[in-house]
DNA sequence: AGCACGCCGACT
DNA sequence: GTCGGCGTGCTC
């Protein structure tokens, strides 16, 4: 018997995808099975997926062990993603049989492999040659005997299919029945190489170089916006490519994946796979099965793709690493950009995490020599950073229904009167909606811990999220003592453009919000109008911030620089600081200078000021001390715990039970708060309750957590979720 | 997750 | 009488 072999008819452990938080015991099937194998297996009336993880574990009834029914047709897991899954399952507290689907992903794992039509080079010529036809025939010879389907030989000619139909007719192409699940067209790393300037050409020598050592390693790839980041990371995917090894980019959104694959097609000659929502069942599984046996080079996906079953993945791309869509908030709650970390570590693979405004996640493991940094600065073209001011919004004493300042009123007339544009951001979205003192800038903090406090408009009186506590919304403000001025958060999109619209009536208004448009290719019309000068002022809030290129912009109001700054989200202040740059960005990227005005009660706050002075470094060791002091990520670590139930009082009485038998948390010296309503309160009439713990680094945290909640059984339709780093605090 | 078993209300 | 509501429990 060979290692990692099971004979016919040997106890074996198979885990499956249904949530039975333990491996199974059954019997190896006729004809024996593969460690990793995947298996179909009877389970009551029922019979379903699953993975022979490793030997039985002989503690079920030997009368009751049922054989595997039989082996898939798909290359084992292999160890280095078993290792994975085990060790994400074990971070995240993440059942076994969860993290399995994630790794399952696909459909049709155990149907027989079915067919369709594909295209290859036949014997005869056609009559009449023609350009097309010409190109379709080299493209055939090119690739020496391969077959294609319909739509991608068209594609790599520059045809339509009708032309290859034609030659079809001819005999020129051969039309045959193949197996489905083709591999894809070879990516030839060697074919569209830029120049790059001396700044990127540094920094590629850098990634292929460790690329090229074959070991595990992280990098943090930082430039600003127009930098080359992608040109420069797609040298490292070409050295993994040469290298004969997978690589993997992940993207945090798939409205960016379009314009990745163009480049990558120049750059390679052909288009990768691809991996997320968007992608068809069948165009799944052939990923799936291509990823493991070999047949795809490169893939570009979402975060799912971490978990496709690689034959010997050698890199993985973070792209915008920064950006917070790579932590998953429902189902499996895991940091997609922590998970390529691990992952890569286990199977000897590079990591690339590039961002124009790293998290200070990356910066501190970056500042700690955990990761190797390699900086672009260069610009292309004649654009600068704008400049920076901020407005002192204490002295313009503005009436409560108005949010645009004098100062900033007068910028956009000016703007406006040379047929430039302006843009009003609102930094609102996603953030915690802050009570401010209009007078002074005083936020409303919690008397019970750090956090501040949010209005609930029903009860009238104020909320702190983290700890639950209440209390009346006072009359006055209490640090300046002026009345009626306390004022829940900024305004919103739609009274931001009812003010510019009175304040500037001659001017075109355009507001851009992601619900405002149904689908994003009219959004993305709209944008383009924008772009060509069909507007003189925009309204929009994070939206426009995500790279999008406005000539003619070359004034950027931020109305509410303040609010999420100091909000109870502990990295408002990190992503004040990256979206105020990405959007003062957008200023000014043609010939003209721009200018960013910033509105802000606090310009004395260390944040606004190094936003003001692009004191980078200075930004992130001053937010690196105060998280340092507060022993909060990334240098202690929390956890949330969400339960959620259609009944409110059971969902906060299970959480009081928690708070009060916490000794497995006391042993660890954590701290617990709440229960408060979570972040998001209900979803779908189910209400949601969150405890946050706070503990030291370096203490077990996984392993007191499951102590902890393991004390309780959970009745009726009551969840318990555990999210490990939560994203979101307020 | 499914699917069975099981114990109470409005129908032929 | 019994059809069917979905609460609890089991699956190697």
């Amino acid at each position: 018997m060979e290692a990692g072999y099971f004979d016919e008819g040997a106890l074996i452990g198979v885990l499956t995808a249904q949530p039975l938080d333990r491996v199974l015991d059954y019997r190896a099937p006729e004809g024996g099975c593969q460690l990793g194998a995947f298996v179909e297996v009877p389970l009551g009336p029922r019979k379903v997926l699953g993975v022979v993880w490793g030997p039985g574990r002989g503690d079920w009834d030997i009368a009751k062990v049922r054989q595997v029914i039989r082996v898939l047709d798909a290359a084992p897991m292999r160890d280095e993603l078993r290792a994975f899954l085990e060790k994400a399952g074990d971070y995240t507290l993440t059942p076994m049989s969860a993290m399995l689907r994630l790794a399952t992903r696909a459909p049709g794992l155990g149907d027989p492999p079915s067919m369709r039509k594909v295209y290859r080079l036949g014997h005869a010529e056609p009559e009449r040659m023609t350009d097309a036809r010409r190109r379709v025939l080299e493209v055939l010879r090119d690739y020496g005997g391969l077959s294609f389907t319909l739509k991608e030989l068209a594609e790599m000619a520059g045809v339509t299919t009708s032309v290859v139909k034609g030659l079809v007719k001819h005999g020129a192409v051969a039309e045959e029945n193949s197996p489905r699940d083709l591999p894809f067209p070879r990516l030839d790393p060697d074919l569209g190489s830029k120049d790059l300037t001396g700044d990127q050409a540094a920094a590629a020598e850098t990634l292929r170089a460790g690329v090229a050592s074959g070991r595990y390693g992280t990098v943090l790839l930082k430039g600003v916006t127009g930098s080359g980041k992608t040109e420069v990371y797609l040298e490292a995917v070409a050295e993994c490519l040469r290298r004969g090894r997978q690589a993997l980019v992940l993207l945090p959104e798939i409205a960016l994946t379009a314009e990745f694959l163009t480049r990558v097609q120049a750059r390679f000659g052909v288009q990768p796979a691809e991996w997320h929502s968007g992608v068809t069942m069948t165009e799944r599984r052939r990923v799936w099965k291509m990823i493991g046996q070999g047949g795809a080079q490169l893939v570009v996906g979402a975060r799912s793709a971490l978990f496709l079953p690689f034959r010997d993945l050698g890199l993985v791309v973070v792209d915008e690493e920064h950006d917070t869509s790579y932590k998953q908030e429902e189902g499996v709650l895991y940091n997609a950009r922590d998970m390529a970390v691990l992952r890569a570590s286990l199977c000897g693979a590079r990591v690339v995490l590039a961002s124009a405004t790293p998290s200070l996640e990356s910066w501190a493991n970056a500042d700690a020599g955990k990761y190797d940094k390699v900086e672009l600065t260069s610009r292309y073209g004649p654009a600068v950073m704008p400049e920076m001011r901020s407005l002192d919004m204490r002295a313009e004493k503005l009436p409560s229904d108005r949010w645009i300042s004098t100062a900033l009123q007068s910028a956009v007339n000016a703007r406006i009167e040379n047929g430039e544009q302006a843009l009003l951001f609102i930094n609102r979205r996603g953030y915690a909606p802050v009570t401010i003192c209009r007078a002074c800038g005083h936020q409303i903090g919690c008397d019970h811990c750090d956090a501040r406090m949010v209005e609930h408009r029903f009860l009238k009186r104020l909320v702190c999220h983290q700890c639950g506590e209440t209390k009346p919304m006072p009359e006055a403000c209490p640090s300046c003592e002026a009345e009626g001025r306390l004022a829940a958060v900024g305004p919103g999109v739609e009274r931001l453009t009812e003010e510019a619209v009175k304040l500037f009536p001659d001017a075109r208004v355009a507001t851009l919000s992601s619900d405002m448009f149904g689908s994003a290719r009219a959004l993305k019309a709209e944008i383009e109008g924008i772009a060509q000068g069909s507007a003189d002022i925009i309204i929009g809030t994070q939206l426009v911030a995500k790279g999008h290129n406005f000539p003619l912009l070359t004034l950027v109001g931020v109305i509410d620089a303040d609010l999420g700054l100091q909000g109870s989200d502990l990295r408002a202040a990190e992503r004040t600081f990256q979206l105020m740059r990405q959007v003062a960005g957008r200023a000014g990227r043609a010939e003209k200078s721009g200018v960013a005005l910033l509105q802000t009660y606090q310009p004395e706050h260390p944040v606004i000021r190094a936003i003001l002075s692009g004191d980078e470094e200075g930004f992130w060791k001053a937010e690196a001390g105060e998280r340092r002091h507060a022993g909060v990520p990334p240098y202690g670590r929390m956890a949330g715990i969400i339960l959620s139930s259609s009944d409110v009082q059971e969902a906060f009485d299970l959480g009081n039970a928690l708070a009060r038998q916490d000794a497995p948390l006391r042993r660890i010296g954590a701290q617990i708060f709440g229960p408060a309503p979570a972040p998001i309160a209900r979803v779908r009439g189910r209400h949601r309750v969150r405890l946050l713990v706070k503990v030291d680094r370096g203490t077990p945290l996984q392993t007191a957590l499951r102590q902890w909640v393991g004390q309780f059984r959970l009745k009726g339709d009551m969840r318990l979720a555990v999210d490990i780093d939560p994203q979101s605090f307020y």
